[in-house]
DNA sequence: ACTAAAATCGAACGTTCGCTCGTTAAAGAG
DNA sequence: CTCTTTAACGAGCGAACGTTCGATTTTAGT
């Protein structure tokens, strides 16, 4: 799998998005008809990741929303109720979908080299396609409110136990190397990050996605196979 | 080399952290006895790296620095001529005395193992001892002007050039194996940055700084080491 | 103790913020 | 076309923002 055959199951799967969200906070919408709020949710989404993106969430007017959107100020706060809940609209629909990308891309049969493998890309390609999305909630995840904050937690700590769990697998199965297996899956997570995080980094180095992972599974692969590759 | 060890070298450098930075911006300063800007500079630092660090550099207002430092709002002015020269002089300050500890810490009598294994706990046990400072400059490093920002890429790419300078060494006495040694630079700074950015991970998981250090030295030479240790 | 310089103070200023609400426009049914 | 529901509008609100500046206090040399 590469990153061009990857790309149209996100694309897929970001068409249902801002509807998910529309049935998730229905209560705090005023706007009643499902195809309205869809289309306009997506626009006040894409605006708020970009601009979002260039100056914070914090530095974003609700006058640079409206101007991004082309709704006024009124219609804007038809669709979420205050800007704080907007931020919180945002992340939660990212981590979902997010979630449920990757754990569907796990699969029984295969064993656990493959899975490692098949998830590394599967986060990787996923933070490519949606770059704007990751840098966002990666960087504005601090700025939730304690409840909000502990739920982004408890969510990382799923995903990592995704890795760990193939990790502990393929140790039992004598593929992988007896570690600290939630320790690897930091590193590993630290790697994939770094991705989006340095994104002007890799650019300069000019090292494409693909590229990349190859590289990164090099670097897990001598780390964790039992048996070294020739 | 372990962290306590390395903690003394530190705070003595520590001392002339904020001496440096009235120098640096003398004439920004109103304030004219050098005693009562290296005290009052490092107050007013200390407490924008904590309320920086809780909500925000954007989310503090000068009302909260007030209240935090003890000072006035006209007293906090003589010490810096905005908001944003503030935040470009923690991150200048900070940068500067990163750079200085880490050139000092590589030696030409060791070998690129040795100088490898120097640098990446010299970067983590700096990190450990500066926490928010490292977290703050991380994470408000997007806020800064264009001008600042490339400065601050600068920094980073002459820092990552320490390492990869120290890899490509290695190849050549065929200590380390030959790679994209930029890209190595890349992950391995991934890891060091994730130290200091997913702190609760790593104290839920009831890691030490120095286990982590003992870690990252085991990824890093089952990847670089042209032959494999024991 | 006196005085000039240095440092600190905090009320006040103009601007911008998130958000509301009375009003207007658009959509849909009969 | 009419009437009712739904969506969009944007001027205006009070609060909070960064910043200033004349008044006041502290410091230090004599």
């Amino acid at each position: 799998m590469n990153f061009e055959e990857f790309k149209e199951i996100v694309v897929s799967h970001a068409k249902s998005n801002s509807q998910d969200a529309f049935t998730e906070n229905r209560k705090d919408i005023r706007v009643k008809k499902e195809k309205t709020v869809v289309k306009n949710l997506e626009r006040i989404f894409e605006a708020t990741l970009k601009i979002g993106n260039e100056k914070g969430f914090h530095a974003m007017s609700m006058r640079d929303l409206s101007e991004e959107t082309g709704l006024s100020m009124g219609a804007l706060y038809a669709y979420f109720k205050s800007k704080e809940n907007l931020l919180v609209m945002l992340q939660r629909n990212g981590r979902d979908s997010f979630q449920q990308i990757l754990e569907q891309s796990v699969t029984e049969e295969a064993g656990p080299l493959e899975n490692l493998k098949i998830v590394i890309k599967t986060h990787l390609f996923m933070s490519e396609a949606m770059l704007p999305r990751f840098y966002f909630t990666y960087m504005e995840g601090k700025n939730l409110n304690k409840d909000e904050k502990k739920i982004a937690v408890e969510h990382e700590m799923t995903s990592d136990g995704i890795f760990t769990d193939i990790l502990k697998q393929g140790e039992k199965l004598q593929v992988f190397k007896p570690h600290n297996h939630e320790l690897t899956t930091a590193v590993i997570k630290a790697m994939l990050n770094d991705w989006y995080l340095k994104r002007w980094k890799y650019a300069k180095l000019n090292v494409s996605v693909d590229e990349y992972a190859e590289y990164l599974l090099r670097v897990v692969e001598g780390f964790c196979l039992a048996q070294p590759q020739p």
